[in-house]
DNA sequence: GTCGCGCGTTAACCCGGGTTAAGAACGCGA
DNA sequence: TCGCGTTCTTAACCCGGGTTAACGCGCGAC
């Protein structure tokens, strides 16, 4: 399903978490589905029960919730060789409410928790594999509520400029503005204050 | 080192996470160190090496950054069979950046992370076990998130009291104010707004 | 007892960000 | 080419929370 040089980077990529054997490799890469998104298209929607997560292979996703009032707030960003998917509600069993949309055109490969749950109940490195993969998604999460507890917006969004550069060019500002937690308009100012001391861009 | 009791207690939640066998049992308990804190201790402070965490026995604990300014903010308070130490930290291999105080007298029962990987590296069972009290620590985190994207700090406060309403005896408003990430000022403004309107306390 | 101190409350003032609305720049399809 | 939607900006006004400070209370040390 992944061309060499995919199979090659994903490996890299999980090899650098925890060593894999070929073995185990060959489970993971069988387990897998690759997919592809249009961009405007869902990987996972609230209310669908959440059972698969992915690895995006190319591409760039956006984890958001929907609040009553309508507004959108965003979770993550998500590009190559990260993982997607609603997955603390996978953990917890319950429904999804978390939207996934791919802001480009996106391939993922794709994994049914319940397989690879299994697969791991019998293999020791799959377990461990598993294991580093949420340990990062929770440090991201730590450095977030760290950002949010003591940071101001201006500070989160320099913060935000400085680490994810990349997504400058490529994301909405009112997307980044949801992410950092402030409105659009807030952050069109934040932009202009610093304008006028130098910083351009 | 615990008494049967707590062994008992220990095994059940652990239990509920994941399947234990009698030997990895075994292992566990002796992995394990008791350690006892008074009141205002610390069990871990920035600047160490971040390199133990814990189960609570008995007791409160409080884990808060310090900022330049010398303000405080509460990342987390945990009771008996929660998880305590610098986790986030440890897994990057990094110096601790939080405090871990005793908010009362507090029983832990200590790991060294080295050794238990060690042991887990020829145990499918722990792996999994750490596995999964990690996406604990992940789910919780993510709720967090959540709350701080999504809700004002009125509500931030309200589903506060809901979800841990033991803690609002025992914990002084000013941390709990910073746990929701407000002011003690502005706590004691809303609880003042509540308060004109019925709900008492 | 009383002194001091940490805690919670209240008030006055300030400021950052929310809200609403209008306009400019751009891309894109008809 | 025109028209429309989206994005970003700017301005005006409002409000929640930050800041500072004063006051009262309970409690432990002495």
């Amino acid at each position: 399903m992944l061309t060499a040089l995919e199979e090659r980077a994903l490996h890299d990529r999980l090899g650098a978490l925890a060593p894999i054997s070929p073995k185990t490799w060959k489970a993971i890469v069988a387990l897998g589905l690759r997919m592809s998104l249009a961009k405007g298209e869902y990987f996972s929607q609230p209310g669908e029960k959440a059972t698969r997560f992915a690895v995006v292979i190319s591409g760039l996703l956006r984890h958001y919730y929907l609040d009553a009032a309508g507004k959108e707030s965003v979770k993550a960003f998500r590009g190559p060789m990260e993982l997607s998917g609603p997955y603390a509600e996978i953990i917890q069993g319950r429904p999804s409410r978390t939207f996934i949309e791919a802001l480009t055109a996106a391939e993922l490969f794709v994994f049914e928790v319940a397989e690879v749950d299994t697969a791991a109940e019998s293999s020791l490195e799959l377990q461990r594999l598993f294991r580093r993969f949420v340990e990062v998604q929770f440090v991201a999460k730590e450095q977030r509520e760290y950002e949010f507890l003591l940071l101001t917006a201006e500070e989160r969004y320099r913060q935000f400029c400085a680490s994810l550069p990349e997504l400058l060019q490529h994301i909405p500002q009112h997307q980044i503005a949801s992410y950092i937690g402030i409105t659009p308009v807030a952050l069109s100012r934040i932009r202009g204050r610093g304008r006028g001391r130098g910083k351009g861009q």
